[in-house]
DNA sequence: CCTCCTCGTGGAATCGATTACACGAGGGAT
DNA sequence: ATCCCTCGTGTAATCGATTCCACGAGGAGG
């Protein structure tokens, strides 16, 4: 392959003009400038960008860790991240965790060792060492999603309170009173927030959140499934599941399914993050719906503006409430209301 | 961040033998060894992946441009291609193409410039000048589920001619006779193949495959929305749509439902590609399932052997067909049949 | 005792770029 | 005519590793 030594020869100059040409470096001879293009179209040169990282000890590369690719959600996120960074001028890598903090660290020591240009992670746990210690050595670094509470790295993420608030209004609305969650790892941060903001929603209706209704799962659908049929095997069963992401929602549907019980008819489901699926599933599946390609987009500038050694600002953008058919039938057709049943 | 020079001061040696400790060189005393090992510790050393790649033209990364991440089978490939490649001690970097020849292009150049050491490729269309650059230029290259004819390349793909047969004769068996299908971009060999076998089969059965029930879609849910309503609009519609990939039967379910018909009773569905919703969608979609995983593996096998200057040979795996109630009840307990009528 | 290997080590070249510094030519001001 | 700038260019140092080659010490064999 072409180096800027051929180019250089090719065109009957030193390599530091060819250089400069290629940076765009204003002093230099329409002339030599017209020579070293056209060197350059004649050997087919593209710049080494190994080389050149090596020296201006730049990648213009952005790493991004993410929990889970499978998961749509991240997937969407990802997408999001790379068209933002590609419009700025980076390329970025994406590293999947698998929801593992040893994946996770393993692709943040890789990342690093590349000297990519800053970092974005949806932390899987509390805080692998790696990370941590990415952080402490000054990587430009921003959390999306997820985030570790105690670390001086700015959060972009969604704030789900509200929309959860309408989700039990809504439950509650339909006349479902005993509600379970299915709750992600206690070492996320999303994994504790829905449960809290489900119970503390729940409060605002006297309604209680038992032990036995909050269900550990780890994002991923099978122990969505697993967790669906403790729920079913309980002596007072819940009337309506929400899970924490939209995979654990999958698994819940699988239990439900294999017991030969019927959603919303026999239970009620809800999930947190919408995804184009829902709308097709049996039935249309009720969920949360994060703003995640404004989400990733966020994330990519305020990284870029810490690696241009600005601030890079945390940002909290607001999930909301997408109503389906997975809890009951809307009000206005519902069958079982007294009040419409004594008019007619 | 310490450098290899600052190792050698640590530990009172030269960087020759730093840099030999580091790779296993065998003439190294055991005492320089544990000189090097801690002050390697001490400083948390790691090495400069940029410098090392320059200096030995080897990045142990592979590229992986795929046709559109937001495609569930293309996530799937993706991880299994990561995987595997990781167990082989390589790195991949994903660019996703979202279908556009100028992305892709955009994807492989870039990954070009950053001398990854192999690239693997699904491409979006007949053949865009930075690709077929690439492979004449002998970038160790593997072609993975879609490949590019008379381009001297290992190809890595599901052959689904079989289970298309079996499709047929499921949906002949049920009644069907008038079938479209969702057809994918001519540019791509999936888009044209997946017609031909479809073709091929109804021939089997006596049955057409007029132009009208030929829809030309992109591989995207849109597109398979916009076909499945011309369809729906002919005078004489199709009783069984058959959409070439996951996101055009999305698109096809929505066109339908649009039009408050129902699947199978209006019309039938069935799609190339498995994925884990169609168990959950109304009704569970009967597809052809690719051995996604394996078929990633295969490829990156492929292109390490390429990259260790073995053949690395093309491969081809079987798709099957998995029935779900998409195009009419099982024949066991199927209603309409005369059969079954006139016993009772 | 001398020669020849082997072994461990260090010096220095190298990969392909960027960039500080030096230098010569040419133009404007005095 | 002299001086000083500016402009365009080239030389060479540099980034952080790997690796060829040379060298000295020590052991084996004659």
């Amino acid at each position: 392959m072409a180096s800027i030594k051929d180019v250089a020869a090719e065109a009957g100059l030193s390599v530091a003009t060819v250089s400069r040409v290629l940076n765009g470096h204003p002093s230099v001879s329409e002339d030599a400038r017209r020579r070293v293009t056209a060197a350059v179209e004649r050997l087919g040169y593209r710049p080494n960008a190994v080389a050149r990282s090596l020296r201006t000890d730049r990648t213009r590369t952005l790493g991004l860790v993410i929990s889970d690719v499978m998961n749509p959600y991240f997937t969407e996120l990802a997408r999001a991240v790379e068209e933002e960074a590609r419009a700025l001028g980076y390329s970025v890598i994406i590293g999947n965790a698998d929801e593992r903090p040893d994946l996770q660290d393993h692709h943040v020591t890789t990342l690093l060792d590349r000297r990519i240009d800053g970092l974005l992670v949806s932390p899987t746990d509390g805080g692998s060492p790696g990370m941590l210690g990415a952080a402490r050595a000054g990587t430009p670094m921003v959390f999306v999603d997820r985030w570790i509470p105690g670390v001086d790295v700015p959060v972009v993420r969604s704030d789900g309170r509200g929309a959860v608030r309408d989700l039990v209004a809504h439950l509650y609305g339909l006349g479902h009173r005993r509600l379970a969650i299915i709750a992600g790892p206690a070492a996320t941060t999303t994994g504790r927030e829905r449960v809290d903001a489900f119970r503390e929603a729940l409060g605002a209706y006297g309604l209680p959140l038992p032990e036995a209704y909050i269900g550990q799962g780890d994002f991923q659908a099978g122990s969505g499934r697993l967790v669906t049929e403790g729920f079913l095997d309980l002596a007072e069963p819940p009337e309506a599941v929400f899970a924490a992401d939209n995979l654990m929602a999958l698994g819940a549907l699988d239990a439900i399914r294999a017991r030969g019980m019927r959603v919303p008819d026999d239970i009620a489901l809800a999930a947190f993050d919408d995804i184009p699926w829902f709308v097709h599933t049996d039935p249309p599946v009720t969920a949360i719906a994060q703003p995640t390609g404004e989400l990733g987009r966020a994330a990519v500038r305020a990284l870029v503006d810490r690696i241009g050694g600005r601030t890079g600002a945390s940002v909290t953008l607001p999930a909301r409430l997408v109503v389906r058919r997975s809890c009951g039938e809307p009000a206005a057709q519902e069958p079982p209301s007294p009040a419409r049943r004594s008019t007619p």
